[in-house]
DNA sequence: TAGTTTTATGAAAGCGCTTTCAGTTTAGCA
DNA sequence: TGCTAAACTGAAAGCGCTTTCATAAAACTA
């Protein structure tokens, strides 16, 4: 019993007594082919088992039906729903999705001068990072579909939240409640080349709108505190500790507001009650644990991007798109 | 200015003065070609901005670098760190990954019918999925190198956890602090004809111990839940509110226990205090929400998988490996 | 110095499809 | 019945690489 070989499209023409071109019409274009012969061929695809090398037929084509995503930190749960938006518009395409963390600004750098011309995606969504002009220009120019996330380029499309109007809005809710020693908890000082600063744009509008309404954020209320888990309940250790501590912490993302909680529970302090915290992005866990937050839709800015990624790789015509998405506040039980 | 090509081999070829086979040696086996003709080549693939076409290689070398994932539910954050150890081996050897999302059976069964002979991938990562006697033959007769997550069979790699063993760990820890009225909370009769039980046997684990030390588990505090939400929720408000409500929860995942944490501060029921609450996996929200649990190694379990794809990949001689990962419990701030 | 290895290169045959182009049928119509 | 248009189909030319095989040149041997 020997293993029989995978089958490829001139064994189905053999076996169905027709050219390969014959093959490959009623694979691709059925209607091109009487109704008779394509009977016949299909018959005999059934019975030999063909499928088309993704491989060849992409060879052949020059598309891949896939596209990549470039990410930092993928894991994170902001990233990864906004993964589930792409993943959702794609799947309903029949496209693939293939992942590039990035971690360095060499890796990026690697994979934004290779990606074009290496060809082995038909777009790219870049997200939440920062992309040199010569880049951005030699996806342009090598006509790579590109949608940006959270960054900017006149050439390539984006879409993007408004980060002042975030502040804005947090720094208003928290006067409402009658607030005013508040602090900031947040990644204002990324050291990466290659990462953006949406927080300081966050920072800026709470200060903006506290100071409109007379309220001065000092200096020693607000912290810097990367991401990471340490850093943060680091900061939020100090904030809490303080003689005088503030009434409420404004953290930059769900995650850090999380860790804040974390350290409050360890010193007994009470959230509410005690201090108020409220978060930003409005992933899944602000829910789970009743953080006030600020809801930027994640998935839907991932299924944003993808569809406008997939319309214009169908239609390269299309004019490019720069779109803003809106923030709303969530209000539940930490503020 | 006219836009050049992309330049391809042929162009390289040209502008150095020799044949395109020396061209892909210079590339793939550099040792090969004599310093000085291969510094001219590298100097016209600089000059050019040479990159070679990856789906053209690809159709020449007949592999991909580049490993699929199957998945249900990629965005669960248990799954995310799975990837996240998947991505970490991956990334170190270059390959690339690429995401198929599964929601249905008819779903799960197209992909692994046409994965194997589409050959868009070298290797394959299975995660949480039953796959059918049949679908699995297919993988392994058509050699496309393949590891299960949570699912064995005897001709394919597999990395599992010894389920019944978490739930003893569970019960130990509840009977230690002194519970006597236990209940258990997880999704014991997944409707999905391709998902798998590993819940059923934490379940099956926890009775054992519980049984014995004659603490019975009654019928009445065994309650079902899908892992969404709103279910968690609903059984979680159904379990609290009993007249006799247990004192402590067995949630079969973390996710599941925040939302009975959720519930639970709702209707003012303190944790630990007044009902103990303990999850299972340790996902890193776990440790942000101080969530008692059984930590099985996630991060881990994906690494492992994509190391042992690889090696198989590289040398495929290597014998099949049944790996079963050890469960620890981690003790944090809810029982 | 003739004979034998070794080293370096190019020609050409894949890899397995899609697509254009031209030729052959068949259908439509007066 | 003769002529034109429409419908099918196959040959062949890509797509852009890798790799085998043969050959030429260089380097050793005795």
């Amino acid at each position: 019993m020997q293993k029989k070989r995978i089958p490829n499209i001139y064994d189905v023409a053999k076996t169905s007594g027709v050219s390969i071109s014959t093959i490959s019409r009623v694979l691709n274009a059925p209607d091109k082919v009487n109704p008779e012969t394509r009977r016949r061929v299909i018959s005999a695809i059934d019975k030999l088992g063909f499928i088309p090398k993704a491989e060849a037929r992409a060879h052949a084509m020059k598309n891949t039906n896939r596209i990549g995503v470039l990410t930092p930190y993928f894991t994170a749960p902001s990233f990864v729903q906004r993964l589930r938006g792409v993943v959702a518009a794609l799947s309903k395409a029949n496209y693939e999705l293939v992942i590039y963390p990035v971690d360095s600004v060499e890796h990026l750098q690697a994979y934004t001068s290779s990606i074009p011309i290496m060809r082995n995606i038909d777009g790219l969504i870049i997200m939440s990072l920062a992309i040199e002009e010569k880049d951005a220009l030699r996806l342009h120019d090598n006509s790579m579909e590109t949608v940006l996330i959270e960054y900017a380029h006149p050439r390539l499309n984006n879409i993007s939240i408004d980060d002042v109007q975030g502040g804005h809005l947090v720094a208003k809710h928290l006067i409402e409640k009658g607030h005013t020693r508040v602090a900031f908890l947040g990644d204002i000082e990324p050291p990466e080349r290659y990462a953006i600063h949406p927080v300081k744009s966050r920072l800026q509008g709470f200060k903006e709108t506290l100071a409109s309404a007379d309220i001065s954020l000092q200096k020693k209320y607000i912290v810097q505190a990367s991401y990471s888990q340490d850093e943060s309940r680091q900061a939020a250790y100090h904030l809490l500790t303080l003689s005088k501590p503030p009434t409420a912490i404004f953290a930059a993302s769900d995650i850090q507001a999380a860790s804040v909680m974390k350290v409050a529970r360890q010193l007994k302090i009470r959230i509410p009650e005690d201090m108020a915290v409220i978060g930003f992005d409005d992933i899944d866990m602000a829910d789970h644990m009743d953080i006030t937050t600020i809801r930027q839709n994640l998935d839907e800015s991932g299924r944003l991007a993808a569809e406008i990624l997939l319309s214009r790789i169908a239609e390269p015509s299309r004019p490019l798109q720069h779109i803003r998405l809106p923030l709303t506040l969530i209000e539940r039980l930490t503020t």
